[in-house]
This record gives structure tokens, C-alpha cells and sequence, in this order.
DNA sequence: AGCGCCTACCGCCAGC
DNA sequence: AGGCTGGCGGTAGGCG
């Protein structure tokens, strides 16, 4: 652990998750560099440096969240491999390390056994997709649903996480909402949503409501304003490009539902989160 | 800020 | 009878 605590909060309570769930073999099964402000002071501890460089040697995975790659990177284990870390410091980042090849993906980026994430959200999404290359998708999916992930909002309220308050009990509608989650920008109207549940739109509906207690639209809102909460932290790509990704059909129908959901603009929301 | 069009939602009902 | 399905249409509210 190389930062200071509530920076990585989140994403250490589900790397905590991994940890515990993997195999246990002999020596270190999965290196972890976690980022935050301590992260320069540990890469400039030679000692530490070389910790982190015998052990990433033999260890099966090695792994880094946010700008904990700068760990790694200075230990040399990521020379030749891909990697991303966060786009504030990317430019920083690829200066510093040449031999290091830097993504600006907003996801994380696997290259082997080399796992590094873009930020702190996406370091949830690599530690569950840590726990599903070992245990599967439906021990990666218990995980998730039993993980609470709160994003703080300027009120000082806390709001859910649409694709986690999205899983019902059984499930039932996981496979529609990863369908939906690739799509975004296309059609997912709802007769588009019902074809592709294989029922009538009527019986689609009530179905739905029954399992997740939300309308299909109002998923759907849901889904596309998570999607764009998450390029607005962790990429830099103008709004008007977001809110067209996301399957908004204007900048401005973007920003109606941020007030709905979220009661901030886009551009409040990015400025008071991303640095 | 306002407005007209469109769609999602949902009650209702007939049919299986 | 009781439950489920799916078409219809009115309405509220979102979208452009």
C-alpha cells in the first residue's frame, strides 16, 4: 500500500476481494501497485523499488490502479508491455518511461500477466476481472453485487452504482445489460430492447419492472449517464463527444440527465471530480 | 424559455 | 378459476 487511504478507498476494498479469493500458491501470487500521493516517494525508495522488482519476478500477475504504474514502471516491470495510468499524468508518464508502451484507454489495459488500470473506477473493473480469470464470471458478478460503490456526490449524498443496483437477485436481465452496455450508441429503444429479449414489448416491460424494480428507459438513462460519468473522469474527450458515445442524442439531452440523476452538469461533475 | 411531436409507460381486456 | 401473454389506446413527460 503506497497511498494515502481514502484516495483508493473503493477500489482496495475489491482488490482486498481478489486478493482473498485467489489461489494461494507459494510466494506472491498477485502484485498490487495501488496509486495516490505517496506513490512518488515509493518509487524514489530504493529499497522498496527493489522489493517490488524481485517479487513482480515471480509473481503471477502483477497489477497496478491508477498512478501506481509509476511503481511498477520504475521497478522495470513494465518495460516492452502496454499500460495505461491516469490521463493527467499519462504525458509525465511516457516521458519518464520510454521502454513503457502508455495507452490512453480509458479502461484498463492487460498485456500477460501485466494488468494496469486508468483510474480508480477502473481499478474496480480490473480487480472483478482479476477475480473472473480466476473463479469465473459468476463468482467475478457475486463480487459486484455484494460490493457497494458509492461516488460522492456534491451534496455530500451518495449514489449507487446503476450496474450494480441493476443486478436483481437472479439475474435475470445480466446478459441484456451487458448487450445494452455495448450499445449504447445505437438503437436501444424499447422494441429493440424487447427484440433482443426475445419477448413482446408489453411482456418486456412488466418483466423487467419485476426484476429490477425500474423501467426499461430509466435503465437505460441510468446506464448511459454511468457510462458518461466515467469518460468525463477518466478521459478528456470533450462533452459533446462523450454525450454521442454514450448514445445521448444531443449534448444537451446529456445534460438533462445528469440534473435529473445526478443534479450537477457534465462539466460541474468533471471539474470538481477529476483532479 | 417554450412548444409541438413522439415515445414510453401502464391500465385494460381478450385470449390461451 | 387463476395466471400469463400481448395488443390497444390514453396520457404524461421527454426530446429536439
Amino acid at each position: 500500500v503506497t497511498q494515502d487511504a481514502g484516495i483508493v478507498t473503493a477500489s482496495a476494498g475489491v482488490s482486498l476481494a481478489a486478493v482473498a479469493l485467489s489461489p494461494i500458491g507459494s510466494g506472491v501470487d498477485t502484485l498490487m501497485s495501488a496509486g495516490g500521493p505517496g506513490v512518488e516517494a515509493a518509487s524514489a525508495d530504493a529499497s522498496l523499488v527493489g522489493w517490488v522488482r524481485r517479487r513482480a519476478g515471480d509473481a503471477r500477475r502483477v497489477a497496478s490502479v491508477c498512478t501506481g504504474a509509476f511503481l511498477l514502471a520504475a521497478s522495470g516491470a513494465l518495460d516492452g508491455k502496454r499500460a495505461a495510468t491516469h490521463w493527467s499524468v499519462c504525458a509525465e508518464f511516457a516521458k519518464r518511461f520510454p521502454a513503457v508502451r502508455v495507452e490512453f484507454d480509458p479502461i484498463f489495459v492487460r498485456d500477460g500477466s501485466v494488468w494496469t488500470s486508468a483510474g480508480v473506477t477502473s481499478g474496480i473493473d480490473l480487480a472483478l476481472a482479476l477475480v473472473e480469470e480466476d473463479l469465473g464470471r459468476a463468482a467475478a458478478l457475486a463480487v459486484a453485487r455484494y460490493l457497494v460503490v458509492f461516488l460522492k456526490r456534491p451534496g455530500g449524498q451518495a449514489q449507487f452504482s446503476a450496474t450494480l443496483s441493476l443486478q436483481a437477485a437472479d439475474d435475470k436481465f445480466g446478459a441484456l445489460h451487458d448487450w445494452i452496455n455495448q450499445h449504447l450508441a445505437e438503437d436501444i429503444s424499447l422494441p429493440a430492447l424487447a427484440r433482443q429479449a426475445g419477448m413482446s414489448e408489453r411482456s418486456f416491460s412488466r418483466h423487467y419492472a419485476d426484476a429490477t424494480g425500474m423501467t426499461p428507459g430509466r435503465a437505460v438513462e441510468q446506464l448511459r449517464v454511468e457510462a458518461a460519468r466515467r469518460l468525463l473522469l477518466e478521459s478528456r474527450l470533450p462533452v459533446k463527444r462523450i454525450s454521442q458515445r454514450c448514445g445521448f442524442g444531443s449534448e444537451e439531452t446529456m445534460r438533462r440527465s445528469f440534473a435529473r440523476l445526478l443534479d450537477v452538469t457534465p462539466q460541474d461533475y468533471r471539474a470538481r471530480f477529476s483532479s
